[in-house]
Formats: structure tokens, C-alpha cells, sequence
DNA sequence: GCACTATTCAAGTACTCGGTTGACTGAATG
DNA sequence: CATTCAGTCAACCGAGTACTTGAATAGTGC
């Protein structure tokens, strides 16, 4: 068949295809795939993405370097801190890529969320597209529960900022009437289901929206940067 | 930080990172990715896969049970033979944006194929769109080399299917005065390269065309099934 | 039944990978 | 100038992976 010394056309297809595999293999690893995940919402110190990934700081350098490595992500140096990010777009849209693959392809995915969900005490099920709706249209108040680096980087139009940690201190400053939906960092990070807990707790009609800023600027729909107005 | 016992939260982000690896981990070899990218001509058998991909058979149904395990390609029995195939056009895509951001962020790959393109005699630089355009308006002939299945599979409307090894048989069918684009699997298929070889030989005027079918189709072009007009 | 074929399974080996630990670099800060 | 702090490097171990070889499991045709 393949006789002993490789055609030079097996060869070129092989270094080709090793090429292509860079990129498979940086996202074999699925710590590596939650750091892109976090790198999506924007540009972090590797001190922080360890501890949100939980995960040693050693650790998160070494992945970060095969992400570099694969040119998934680029670093410059800020001060004393080392600040990496997406090297383009296109990355954010391929993990989104990846994701959705998984989502549709892998029932376990489902599976796994639904028993989380159920866990913590049977979560309405999501409306998606009406909720989305109303959230665009301005009906409800809407709570953007990540840090605030993460809503300065860009958020919802008319979200306003209230970290998760800061929620239960900031409560009064809600309104008790309006309707409140809350978002987080996507569907699988559950930020805006613990706000929404604490909210329902407290009296207020609080519901979660899957969705996060990426998948927001993937329909095409605008998103605000910088700092809230001044309330 | 993280305490002995890992938090709820903590399990549900593995257990979802872990599915998405499942994709990731399917796509990190080499071969799995040639793989993927022969599926996406059309369905094969295990045995022809192997040979195209210069694999013996048993690693090569290993590869394939890896894919089947993530849900990328599914099997069917047809008497003797167990066909391959991809489970989703979600796949083809997914490869083609793997694909494509290693071309766009790997320099290497550019690197790799200008130096077989110029190993094997300085092809011409590909015209790409205008190229394209002239097929689209049928001003030249064009050649489908692949293998005849893969034509039947789906092939660029009005091509002429004229397997590779064919070639030098057929040649005579060929018009000699009018212009032929050849075109193979993609732009790491090799068999269009040397079908212009061939041609040029003979005094055709050829050219080859990077493009594939998948690339046609990804466009929004219509593509053709089945055998050609009885000649 | 029998031989034949396409594919899969099982076991073994060399190699790679993820993660830990502890030392190291290089830029502030006292 | 020593200290502190963010991040990286190096060495190591256990688990996993790609590939080979040889046996086992279907279907097909006689």
C-alpha cells in the first residue's frame, strides 16, 4: 500500500492536517475550553481566570500557553499583571460553534443541566424567545449579575449593573414592582440563577434569561459598553 | 480556595465543560480530522477510508468509533460493508470553521502549502473569485476529478466527472480549445494539481481551482446530484 | 454446513498530556 | 538592597492515546 518512504502528497497532507489538529487538540481540554469560555466575556489577568476556572495558577499559565500556542489568545503585559485575550473574534465564534455542536449533538449536555436545574429546586422553565422579546423591548428591568469589569466590557442596552456579590447589599435599589430578569454569563454559568433565587426570596418577580452578552451579539443586536449611567 | 468537597456549582461547569470536551477531544488527532474531511464528501466505507487516508483498517475503525462515541459521524449497515457517514451538516461546518481558523491564525499553514505548491513547479497563484466567477457563468469546462461516488455525491452543475485516474484515457473527450478548471476535494486535495499537470502536458490550457464542493455549497450555490447528462 | 470478507475487539507498547510541587524571573515597593 | 507579587519554568507521576498485531464477530455466497 503506502510503501516505506511517504509520498511527498502523504506528507504535505499530514503536516497539513497536524496543523489543523493545534487547534483540535487546544480544545481537547475542557479547562481550556472554560478559559476561552471566560476570555469570551473579555480580557482577564491570569490570577483571575485560575480562580474562576478554579484552577492553580500554574495550571491556568500552562493552558494558557498551549491556548498561545495555538494562537487562540494573546497576552500583553499591563503593569505587574499579564492580561490575556481572545486573539480575534473568530475564536469566540468558533467555541460558540463548538458549543452549539455539543448542544445539539450530545443529549448528555441536556441531561446534566436539567439534573442541575432540578438540583436547585425545579427553575421555571426558560421562555426564551418571549423573554428575549420583552427584554428588548424594554418591559422588564434587566440585571446584569457579573463582575463589573465583565458589564463594562459590554453588556445589554439598559442592563443595569449589579454584581452578584453586591446584590443583597444593593437590593433596596431595585424596583419592587417591575418584573426583573436577570442574565449571567451564558447558559451555563449560574450567576443569574442564584440572583434570581435571592430575588424570588425578597418578593421580587425575578426570572432568569439564558442567553449572555455573546449570544446577544450573535442575533446581530447591540451592546453597550462602559459604565452605567449615572442613576 | 475551593474547598475538599467540590461545590454543586463547581460539578455542573466540569460535567458541561467535560460534554464540550467530548467534541474538542474528537477533533485533537490528525487523522480523525482527515477523517471528518473525507465524511464530508460523502458517506464511505471503513475500508475505503483507510486506504484515503493512508491508515490501516483497524486504527482506522478505531478513529471512526471515537467520532461515533462524540456523535460526529453515524454508521449504517449496507450488507456487508458499514457505511460512514456524518450525523449533521452541523459537522461539515464545524470542520469548516476549524478549518478556517487555522488558516486564518496559523501562519504555518500557508507556510506548508506554498512550499509543496512550490515543490512541485511554482504553480500558478490561484485567481480565486474571478476564477469562480468564470465557472459560475460557464465560460470554461470544468472538471470534477474526485472519484466517481463522490461526483454522484454532489458535484458543481454542468461538470464533467473525470476521475483522476481516468484521466490519461479520457483525455480525448476533452474540447481542447476551450479553457478547463479542474477542481478535487478542496484546497488540500492534491488530485486537481495533478490533473492540470496532466492537462498542460497535453497542451490543454488548465487551471485548478481551490475550491470544493463543500466550499460551492457553503457559499449558497446550488449543487448537482447524481450522474451527468448521458454524453 | 463451509469458506470468504468487512469490520470490530483485545492486548500490548511507546508516547503524550493534565496536574502538582517547588524553584525561578522580573518588575514594583519598602 | 531585600521583599513582595504576578507569572512562568522544570521535573515528575499517573492516566490516557495512537498505533500495531492477532483473534473474534457478523454477514454473503457456495
Amino acid at each position: 500500500m503506502t510503501n516505506a518512504t511517504t509520498s511527498p502528497n502523504r506528507k504535505f497532507k499530514d503536516a497539513v492536517y497536524d496543523q489543523f489538529a493545534r487547534i483540535g487538540k487546544a480544545v481537547a481540554a475542557p479547562k481550556r475550553l472554560e478559559l476561552l469560555d471566560l476570555l469570551c466575556q473579555g480580557p482577564r489577568t491570569v490570577e483571575a481566570l485560575a480562580e474562576q476556572a478554579s484552577l492553580s495558577v500554574a495550571n491556568t499559565s500552562q493552558h494558557l500557553q498551549i491556548l498561545r500556542a495555538a494562537r487562540l489568545v494573546d497576552t500583553e503585559k499591563r503593569g505587574l499583571y499579564v492580561e490575556y485575550r481572545l486573539a480575534d473574534d473568530q475564536v469566540c465564534q468558533f467555541f460558540h460553534a463548538l458549543r452549539s455542536l455539543a448542544e445539539d449533538r450530545l443529549a448528555e449536555v441536556d441531561r446534566v443541566t436539567r439534573a442541575y436545574l432540578n438540583e436547585r429546586g425545579a427553575m421555571d422553565a426558560v421562555e426564551g424567545d418571549e423573554l428575549l422579546r420583552r427584554v428588548r423591548g424594554g418591559e422588564v428591568t434587566v440585571l446584569d449579575v457579573r463582575p463589573a469589569e465583565e458589564y463594562r466590557a459590554g453588556h445589554i442596552p439598559g442592563a443595569l449593573s449589579v454584581p452578584l456579590s453586591e446584590l443583597k447589599k444593593r437590593i433596596a435599589e431595585l424596583p419592587k414592582r417591575r418584573e426583573i430578569v436577570a442574565y449571567c454569563r451564558g447558559p451555563y454559568c449560574v450567576m443569574a440563577i442564584e440572583a434570581v433565587e435571592v430575588l424570588r426570596k425578597k418578593g421580587f418577580r425575578a426570572h432568569r434569561m439564558e442567553q449572555g452578552v455573546v449570544d446577544w451579539r450573535a442575533r446581530g443586536w447591540r451592546v453597550e459598553e462602559g459604565e452605567e449611567a449615572a442613576s
